[in-house]
DNA sequence: CGCACTAATTGTCCAGGACAAAAGGAGGTT
DNA sequence: AACCTCCTTTTGTCCTGGACAATTAGTGCG
C-alpha cells in the first residue's frame, strides 16, 4: 500500500553513498532502477534502499561493486567478511561477549552496569586498554559482520561516552602540557578521542577537548587561541586512509611551527609518517610520545 | 609561495556547499572563480574559500545570495544580521554573559566551574531552563554574528554536554514510560536531547539515549526493540524546517501504531503539527505531554 | 614466489539544461 | 497598518552523458 519512495538525497543520506554513485551505478550495472516521477525525477522503492544499504556494507567489508550489483538479495545476505578472513577469539574477548549480550539484549541500564563494575575493578587505564578499546572493535566486527544493528551501536557508543566522560571528570585538572584533542570533518567517531583523552589526562595533560568535526583551519585557530602545545587529531579505521596523509600535510602548513601535530587512531596503523607530523597508531605510541615530550622539556 | 588550493570535494567539506551550489553560482554569477588544474578540475585559492565561508554565514542569518555573491569583502564583513532585526537584553541575558566571556577567554576549567555552580545554585531542572537553554541560544546567536569562532562554539558544546550527562548519571533509573530519545540524520545538535534528557529523566522516565543522526528506519526498530513507549526527536532550529514534516509523516507511517511520536526543539515552533505526531516546541509542553500521558495510562 | 606491466574497474568531476519550491513584490481589501 | 492573493524572480536540486585518473586485478617473466 503505502508504498513509500525515496528521492536520490534521502537515499545518498540513509545509504552514504553519494548522488554520483547511485547515478553511476544504475548507468553501468542497472541498479538500482528506480521508478521516476511526474517531473521525471528517481524514486527510490524502500526494497532498493534496503539492498544499497547491504551492498554498502558489504562494500566497506573489502568486495567490490561490480561482482555485488548483479547479485540478487539472497546471495548478498550469504556473503561474509572478505578483509579479515581469520579472526581468532582471543580469552579476553571472550570475557567481553558478555557485555556484548548485553548490548545485543537491549539492557541499557545492565550494560551500564557491568560497564561500572568494570572500571571499578581495573582501574581507568587498564578499563580503556582492556575493555573500551576491544570492545569497540568487537562492535565493529559486529557491525561490519550484519550482526549488530545501527541503533545497537548507537546504544553502545551513548552509553560508553558517558560513562568515559564521567570517569574523566572525576580526574584532577592536569599541568600540561596543553594538547588540543579533535577530529577533521566527516570524522565523527568520538570514542577514539575519549579513550586517549582518558589516558592522557591520567597522566597530567590538560586536555581541550573540542568534539569531532573541526574544519582545518579553525583547529589552527583554535590551537593559537589556546596556546596549545600539541594538536593530536583521532582518526578511525573506517575514515578514508587516502585522505588522511594530504589532511595531515595541510594542517601542519597552517600550524605554527612550534605547535606539534599528533595523529592516531586505527586509520594511522599503516601510513607513512608525513614531514612535522607523529603518527600514534596504539595507546602505548601516545604515551611514549608524551614521555618523549615531557623529556625534551624539562 | 604555498598557495593552497582545495578540490571542489575539500570545498564542499570545509563549506557546508553542496557541489551543485558550487558550480551553478559560478555559472550565475561568477563567483566563485576557482583556476583549473592539468585536469580541467576546479581549484579554489584559500580566499575563495574564506569568502564562501563568510557568505554561508551571511545566508545563514537569512541574507540571499544573489545579492551577496556581487559584493566584494569588505561589504561582506560589514553586513549585519537581518532576521532577529531588534533582539532585547533581557536580565537573565545578562546574567549568562559572563559564562560567554569566559569561553570567548577559552578558559575551559574556569567555565566548567562557573556551570557547575549554577547547576548547585539551581537545581538541575532550572539549571536547564535558566542558564543552559538560553545560553546556547546567546551562543547561537554569537555566532551568526560573528563574535563566536567554530572551535569555541564546538568548546562550548563539549563542556556542556558534559556537565549535563554528569547530572543525568546521578539521577535514579526511571519507572516509565520508557522513552526513546533521537535525532533525524543531518541533525546532529545534541544539546537539545540532553536537556529534555535531563528534565524526563528527573520526572521518572526512562530515557534510551541513542545520540544523534538515527535513519527513520533504525528510529522504529529500535523503538520496536525495546519497547518504547514513545518516541522523541530534537529539531534544532538550524534544521531545513520544510523537511521537517516528511520526515515526520514518514516515520509515524514506520512506527507502530501503539507507539507516540514526539517532536520538540527549537526547529518546531512554527508548524502545523502533521497527523498522530505531537509537537513540543518548548520545554513546558514536553512536561505537559508527560502529564497527560501518565493521566491516561493510570 | 616476487615483481613489473597491462587491462579492467570504479569514483569523481564536468557542462549545461530544466524545473519546482521559496522568497519577494504588487495590488486590493479589511 | 496588517493581511491576503496573485505574479515574478530567485535559487537549490536534479537530470543526461561524457571523460579521466586512481585503484585494483590479472598476466607474464625473471
Amino acid at each position: 500500500m503505502s508504498s513509500l519512495t525515496f528521492n536520490i538525497a534521502a537515499v545518498e543520506r540513509d545509504t552514504g553513498l553519494s548522488k554520483d554513485v547511485l547515478r553511476v551505478w544504475e548507468r553501468r550495472y542497472g541498479f538500482p532502477s528506480p521508478e521516476r516521477d511526474a517531473n521525471g525525477e528517481r524514486c527510490y522503492p524502500t526494497e532498493q534502499v534496503e539492498r544499497l544499504c547491504l551492498i554498502k556494507r558489504l562494500m566497506d567489508q573489502g568486495h567490490r561493486p561490480g561482482k555485488l550489483l548483479g547479485l540478487p538479495v539472497d546471495a548478498l545476505n550469504q556473503l561474509t567478511p572478505r578483509r579479515h578472513a581469520a579472526r581468532e577469539r582471543t580469552p579476553a574477548q571472550a570475557d567481553l561477549a558478555e557485555l556484548l549480550a548485553l548490548l545485543r539484549q537491549h539492557d541499557a541500564v545492565g550494560y551500564q552496569r557491568a560497564l561500572q563494575q568494570r572500571l571499578a575493578r581495573q582501574g581507568l587505564q587498564r578499563f580503556v586498554q582492556d575493555t573500551v578499546a576491544p570492545l569497540t572493535e568487537l562492535v565493529g566486527v559486529a557491525w561490519e559482520e550484519g550482526r549488530f544493528e545501527v541503533f545497537e551501536e548507537h546504544l553502545f557508543t551513548e552509553l560508553t561516552k558517558r560513562l568515559l566522560r564521567q570517569a574523566i571528570s572525576t580526574l584532577p585538572a592536569g599541568r600540561g602540557p596543553r594538547l588540543l584533542l579533535t577530529s577533521v570533518p566527516n570524522e565523527e567517531h568520538v570514542l577514539g578521542l575519549l579513550m586517549v583523552e582518558a589516558l592522557f589526562v591520567l597522566e597530567g595533560v590538560e586536555c581541550i577537548p573540542l568534539g569531532t568535526q573541526m574544519p582545518l583551519h579553525d583547529i589552527a585557530r583554535a590551537a593559537a587561541a589556546h596556546a596549545a602545545d600539541i594538536v593530536a587529531l583521532s582518526f578511525s579505521v573506517a575514515f578514508p586512509p587516502r585522505q588522511i596523509p594530504g589532511l595531515l600535510q595541510q594542517l601542519r602548513q597552517t600550524l605554527p611551527a612550534g605547535i606539534e601535530l599528533w595523529a592516531g587512531g586505527g586509520g594511522t596503523v599503516r601510513l607513512s609518517p608525513p614531514a612535522g607530523v607523529r603518527l600514534l597508531p596504539g595507546f602505548a605510541d601516545a604515551l611514549d610520545a608524551l614521555a618523549e615530550w615531557r623529556a625534551r622539556r624539562s
